[in-house]
DNA sequence: GCACTCACTTGCACTGGGTGCAAGAGTGTG
DNA sequence: CACACTCTTGCACCCAGTGCAAGTGAGTGC
């Protein structure tokens, strides 16, 4: 039974990495971004300062590895969906994945204004989103019409899906979380959709 | 005589500004942008360090203070066409700007690369561009048609414009130029807009 | 129990981005 | 010439991030 011979020490890894990520976002949240330097998340978590960087590359890594795992989860759901569905049903039916993510609307709502409050952070954000087009595309091709299939259009129709996302998650950060996120997603691809 | 007291001080400030970051830009280019420090980029321009945080408020801004300035001529455009063009053609028209930018193909391409070569740019780029909504849906909002009006809607579209822009741009670069970015633009819309 | 290995942790010193402050240089005004 | 004002600069400082080398601690074989 040697077939998996590592995990062990990467699955401590994983959980001792979000269990520093989320005392940091606490420390984030409480006393703003800039105003918390890495020694005292480091104090706070009870390891040196140096050992964080074991863990994550730099400080906004470790505000925003959870968008990373998201941007999996979402690939993950993506590629079970049925071959023949269409790249935006089947895009609507993989978002539904982060309605599942164990979080509560006030600590949501709590991350999101921690990102849109600084301005590497909304930086990061946006390129780390950006990113979820690479896992996405690849995904997206296939379900094209043989007349449009192409990179490009893959890329378009990820990349506005993620943007309509990043739309209807600021709209909901401005009514204060009093709506369905999916909802607003759907006002909004429908906005870019309908023909004029 | 006094109604514009200040523009001189000012109109030397930009020039400065723009100089200072075409030197700027010229030794990123040529040595990479994490291998060149500030005091390089001022000795270049022969000024001090700390003079060069006058103009610009970090060595990302240096970098990309020319996308700031694309927005606001993109905004500029889009408020110059006629109010009952609908907001994809106005937006196609006011992106036309662009290639009218005092800038070889060489020399865009070298931006670009420069972008994408680094993390924190490429990051810095996206959240650039991601601001340009901000510019953008205003213009939008009132083009809509009355029963699909909405903020959430004007947005929407800004964004999705944008995100085109950026895949047309990604594309682009991906065919070393040999391509008219506004036609792949015009695929990319194309590709999402297309009922499935 | 003992040496050995191997990964993880830590301290230390150093680079470079970014800021506050206060002194200096330049220019125009009375 | 005295002044006011702005722009520039040097200096001291904080903090993020890195390379290195020593320390620590938990197995593993003997």
């Amino acid at each position: 039974m040697t077939v998996k011979p590592t995990p062990l020490r990467e699955q401590t890894r994983s959980v001792v990495r979000s269990l520093l990520a989320r005392t940091a976002i606490e420390l984030f949240a409480a006393k703003g971004y800039d105003n918390t330097t890495l020694d005292e998340v480091a104090a706070a978590a009870g390891i040196s300062r140096r050992t964080l960087f074991n863990y994550f590359r730099n400080k906004e890594d470790l505000a925003l590895s959870s968008l990373a795992e998201q941007g999996d989860l979402i690939a993950a759901r993506l590629a079970e969906r049925p071959a023949d569905e269409d790249p935006w049903a089947a895009l609507r039916a993989a978002f539904q994945v982060l309605e599942e993510i164990d979080m509560t609307a006030e600590g949501r709502l709590e991350f999101i204004t921690l990102l849109f409050g600084n301005d590497s952070l909304r930086a990061g954000h946006a390129e780390k989103q950006a990113r979820w087009q690479d896992l996405l595309a690849p995904l997206i091709e296939p379900r094209l019409p043989d007349t449009e299939r192409g990179t490009l259009q893959a890329r378009a129709i990820a990349a506005t899906a993620i943007v309509c996302l990043q739309v209807a998650n600021e709209e909901w950060v401005r009514l204060r979380g009093q709506a369905d996120m999916l909802d607003l997603y759907d006002t909004a691809v429908q906005a870019i959709r309908r023909p004029t």
